[in-house]
DNA sequence: GCACATAGTGTCGAAAAGGATACCGTCATG
DNA sequence: CATGACGGTATCCTTTTCGACACTATGTGC
């Protein structure tokens, strides 16, 4: 279940960017998203890329974000069973709002101190 | 407290997406940070542009955006209290993000009906 | 027969976020 | 004397979020 920020957007004026962060909040879904702009991914793909989230978060915001028309879940009945996952055209649309984002953190954001000696 | 989406960063490559998110994730942050564009502002001036916020949950929100770096609290010794808040030069970098999100929410984000109505 | 990979679901519990409400001191006004 | 504005605190409680862990079904390979 999505987060509900506020259950109507009558916060004004600001109310369209809580709406906007209200697709986007959640532990995992930028990162996921983040992901996806790459491409078409499955299941444990992605979750190979994000180890530090488990299994049901994981499923819990992949459902968030297809509930909110952001990505597609295709599935394919086979057996072991195989599913995709790609944005759609409205996720895709957030790409600019991401690297936004992006952009800013990666001129503010100091990482801890051993992660950005993994980095260096 | 700041909710800790990542006590590290390290859940790569989207990190400092979620890095900045952090920053602007609580329930009212967006909204407070989007009245302080417009200029410096007096606690209950803030309070009265967000009359769903709760006086208790301003502070909270005020107090970690200060403790982020984001915005300035500046007191006057005065009776009775005069407090201003205004945007740092950090918090005002984050113009171009806020806009990012406003301008996607402008065009995803659908009102509730009865918002819809009032802003027709 | 056993483990492994796939893509999940169910249940439990801890922690965090957030809302309601009451309270504080000081000064000005009526 | 009571009230209101100001900028908060303190306390309590509920809701939400998230992590841990176990469990499911089916087919393949050893």
């Amino acid at each position: 279940m999505p987060r509900i920020r506020h259950e109507r957007f009558d916060c004004s004026p600001g109310c369209t960017v809580e709406g906007t962060l209200r697709y986007i909040d959640g532990k995992w879904k930028g990162v996921v998203l983040y992901h996806l702009f790459e491409g078409t991914l499955r299941f444990n793909e992605i979750r190979r890329r994000i180890p530090n989230c488990t299994q049901r978060m994981l499923t819990n915001q992949l459902r968030e974000l297809e509930a909110d028309g952001l990505i597609a879940r295709k599935i394919y009945p086979e057996v072991p069973p195989k599913v995709e996952y790609s944005l759609t055209p409205r996720g895709r649309s957030l790409e600019p709002v991401i690297t936004a984002l992006k952009v800013w953190g990666d001129a503010n954001v100091t990482l801890a101190p051993e992660v950005a000696q993994v980095a260096a």
